[in-house]
DNA sequence: CTGTATCCGTGTTGATACTG
DNA sequence: CAGTATCAACACGGATACAG
């Protein structure tokens, strides 16, 4: 007569929590479960229908996908909008505090390539790629530089614009663009942080380059990778 | 003979992972479970034992901790240290690349901080107050100041020197401190963050000032919150 | 006293199949 | 296309027992 188990009372605390005044631990009650991080991610460079999410994460499930995107709309990261006609499909838009997390990334980033056991040959998404370019960038080296930088990958076009040792980088056409980058994102970092020379890749057919050759050999020394940490025995 | 099931096959792919390139991802691969990143935050002012991390994180039993624990130090992220004779305890340490993560929790803090749902009643340890600390500090606001001001935190001591606009806190001894805060880390907080006037805390006695309490007043508004977000409906 | 290992109930996660 | 339903495997947290 195990069927008698009726009496469970399911939600006492329904959610899984740290009981703990630490922003940083709060910010992890809010987007510190499984996958939450990287849907946050794929949002940032603007909204994303649900299938496009899925395709960007790499085993990612339908149910948790919904189940982050409750529970990130619940906290405010995020928005579901419906647009306007004829388009009328439903996407995921990240609020204005949404978008303000970026730091949250480009301090992971900079932490983990520092790792010993990082494998940059994994899959890549645009995302990530484009959201590493404004994390890496050195401001430095990219003082003097002013220029637009477009990049074709898939379907979507992103320009990236250098002034003033910052970069900017948006969806947008590549009209005004002073070197169209065309490739996938793995191939875009292996050149620009595993050294793989252009021409290599050009004539591989897996990058095209048009516009200002001298600015692209330029472009792709302005994101140095840190050190990596040397783990004690 | 239930012991017969030798047969468990435990490592098909022993770790649940993200199988992606992104930096940040690799990132949540190493320190994105549950806890992994509130033990490291423990860590973060100093080697600690086992049962000091377990008391100061309320809420995670033994066998986690240990797995957190060997999970972090199989990363590189900390290393277990054995005390020389006499105290002969062990103590866990992070690697100097362990504690360069700390920008990770100051982007979670600062940006959880804006949080509407953040609550700063609950309970607060010593290794989350003093990295807010860290965080918090408005370098514009202690831009003039030079000063040590110590803290007296339950059985240990910690200085905080500031100077040119930067704060640097380390368990210390207080010699030469030109402030000396006593209390636990909630009433600190209560008047850095929560506005609390000084005065009432002390009367209550949940708060000691020993010396120059002009530099107290003018210390605890060293560190402004920054505004809620406004979650849309 | 300081950690570690094991058992166990429960909740979370992830793969597949299925529906509006 | 945008999710729900189902179910198996795993992770978590509590208790307890064990080892130095």
């Amino acid at each position: 007569m195990k069927l008698e188990k009726i009496t469970q009372l399911p939600n006492t605390r329904s959610k899984r929590h740290y009981e703990d005044a630490c922003a940083a631990a709060h910010a992890l009650d809010l987007v510190g479960e499984r996958w939450a991080l990287l849907v946050i991610r794929e949002l940032m460079m603007g909204p994303k229908r649900f299938s496009d999410l899925r395709e960007s994460l790499p085993g990612i499930s339908a149910n948790v996908l919904t189940q982050r995107l409750e529970g990130l709309e619940a906290a405010g990261v995020l928005v579901r909008r419906k647009l306007p006609p004829p388009a009328s499909t439903q996407v995921y838009e990240l609020t204005e505090w949404g978008y303000e997390s970026e730091p949250i990334f480009q301090a992971l980033g900079r932490w983990a390539a520092r790792s010993p056991r990082h494998d940059p040959t994994l899959p890549f998404s645009t995302a990530s790629f484009l959201l590493s370019l404004r994390t890496m960038l050195d401001s430095k080296r990219a003082e003097g530089l002013e220029a637009r930088v477009g990049f074709r990958l898939g379907e979507e076009t992103f320009l990236a614009q250098l002034a003033g040792g910052r970069i900017e980088i948006s969806r947008s056409a590549l009209q005004g663009a002073d070197l169209i980058l065309t490739g996938t994102p793995p191939v875009l970092a292996g050149a620009i942080y595993g050294g793989q020379p252009l021409e290599a890749l050009e004539k591989a057919g897996a990058l095209q380059i048009e516009g200002d050759r001298a600015l692209a050999r330029h472009f792709i020394g302005l994101f140095p990778l840190p050190p990596k940490a040397s783990i004690p025995a």
